[in-house]
DNA sequence: TCTGGGGTCCTAGGACCC
DNA sequence: TCTGGGGTCCTAGGACCC
């Protein structure tokens, strides 16, 4: 199954492909690759890209070098420094990851035009024989193989005839590796593996499918319908029929965004409502910024909080109008503060997401109203109806103002400009590397 | 000396309307 | 006086993914 290298073969001795063909590709240690393509004196050594150690942060990606020390994704950083003392470390540059990532999904879309970006570093693609493509699937993941080889980095293929299958045939042979399942192979394939590998089952489903003595995929495929439901809920069926191989979700882009949000993990707790304050408003900036460059305003603003002992709480609190200027919604978030915490309790992280967007985002009056009017202690549950015609409506910054700065921090950076109070807490910020899925295009952040 | 950050989707319960 | 359901919206929380 595994083919490591890239040699050339004879497409005729191939058997033909019945029915749908679909591949998954999977960059191999995406972000540590890069930048070993990019400093060739990193190449053969541990490379980690992640937080800093000191201060909370985690392993995004290691190379495989580091990987031999026990380093994995996600792993605290201070864990993978006493692992691999003499790792290579940085904090990443997503300009770059997002340029290469470009490149490779050209390179599938030059194949197919029925592509699924799942991440930066991931996409599924249709290559079913007379629908999209008339050449054999087998000479198609090697020709993508090859030319993703060229970019200087390297990625994993799986390819079957269901979305399922191609994922975890990707796994299979990491990495540069390509892994086909032919059709009609699917059960034979899928069956012995641990149901941990489907998508879809997390460790909560795995320990209760484990109860009911479900151990292996096969087992899935042809458990009780009744243990199904109570697990996967309305998805049971839809879980059973991946087990069983079947092709029962199309290679479709979603790249319609349902919400956009940003958080901070602090590299010491906070306590004093005047920093929490501030840490919202310089929190809701960036996901203000965001919302405009996107051209996306919401309804539904909330805040996300996790305490000392590491437990989350949320709050959310919906608009009678769409928002995208951080200066209208921040002072809603503040409100809402108190519904989860009290006073003297530590904070360690702080998120704000907007969500529920309007189809096109109205062009806001200039001097808006005060969305947080009438949402007093009154109510928690009222409608935010209001506005304040009782209370004095407050002057709104202007909207010129807002996206003047947008267009200094787009050009200059993040810290070209800002409100005096933003500077104070970006020394705390952490710093720590994510995979943003609506980053791919987008060289903002 | 533990445990980012950015998302999506599902569920359950309450409010509210008809 | 007692007691409906159905539908929709909203909120909080949790599982899961990369």
């Amino acid at each position: 199954m595994g083919n490591k290298p890239h040699q050339s073969f004879d497409p005729s001795a191939l058997a033909p492909w019945q029915g749908a063909a679909i591949i998954l590709l999977d960059l191999d240690a995406f972000f540590a690759a890069v930048e070993q393509l990019d400093h060739p004196e990193w190449r053969g050594k541990p490379v980690i890209v992640g937080g800093s150690p000191d201060k909370r942060g985690v392993v995004s990606t290691c190379s495989y070098e580091a990987r031999k020390f026990g380093v994995r994704s996600a792993m605290a950083s201070a864990r993978a420094a006493k692992l691999c003392p003499d790792a290579i470390w940085t904090p990443g540059n997503f300009p770059r990851y997002i340029e290469l990532s470009n490149r490779v999904m050209q390179i599938m879309s030059d194949v197919s035009p029925r592509i699924q970006q799942v991440s930066i570093d991931e996409a599924f693609l249709d290559i079913s024989p007379g629908r999209f493509v008339k050449d054999h699937p087998v000479m198609l993941a090697h020709t993508i193989r090859s030319k993703v080889a060229e970019l200087g980095i390297t990625c994993s293929i799986g390819l079957g005839t269901s979305k399922s299958v191609a994922k975890i045939a990707s796994d299979m042979e990491k990495p540069d590796g390509l892994t086909v399942i032919y059709p009609g192979m699917e059960q034979a394939f899928l069956f012995p593996l641990p149901i941990r590998t489907m998508s879809g089952v997390g460790r909560q489903s795995e320990k209760r499918l484990n109860d009911f003595g479900i151990f292996t995929l096969g087992e899935l495929a042809n458990a009780d319908e009744g243990v199904l439901k109570g697990i996967f809920g309305k998805n049971s069926t839809m879980m059973r029929n991946r087990c069983l191989g079947l092709n029962d979700s199309e290679v479709l882009s979603d790249d319609e965004v349902k919400s956009v949000s940003n958080e901070m993990t602090f590299s010491t707790d906070l306590r004093e409502r005047e920093e929490i304050k501030q840490s919202i408003e310089m929190i809701s900036a960036k996901v203000g910024r965001r919302l405009r460059h996107k051209g996306l305003a919401g309804y539904t603003v909330s805040l996300k909080v996790r305490y000392e002992d590491l437990s989350f709480a949320n709050v959310q609190h919906t608009l009678d109008r769409p928002v995208d200027d951080e200066h209208e919604f921040a002072p809603v978030l503040v409100e809402l503060l108190d519904q989860v915490w009290e006073p003297g309790t530590g904070l360690r992280l702080i998120g704000v997401a907007v969500a529920s967007f309007q189809e096109r985002p109205e062009q806001l009056s200039l001097f808006g109203d005060d969305l947080t009017a009438g949402m007093g202690t009154a109510g928690k549950n009222a409608p935010a109806k209001t506005v304040g015609d009782k209370k004095q409506p407050r002057k709104k910054p202007k909207r010129a103002l807002v996206e003047a700065t947008d267009k200094v921090k787009n050009r200059f950076g993040e810290d070209a400009v800002g409100y005096g109070r933003e500077l104070r807490f970006r020394e705390r910020d952490t710093g720590t590397i994510a995979q943003k899925k609506d980053d791919y295009k987008d060289p903002l952040n």
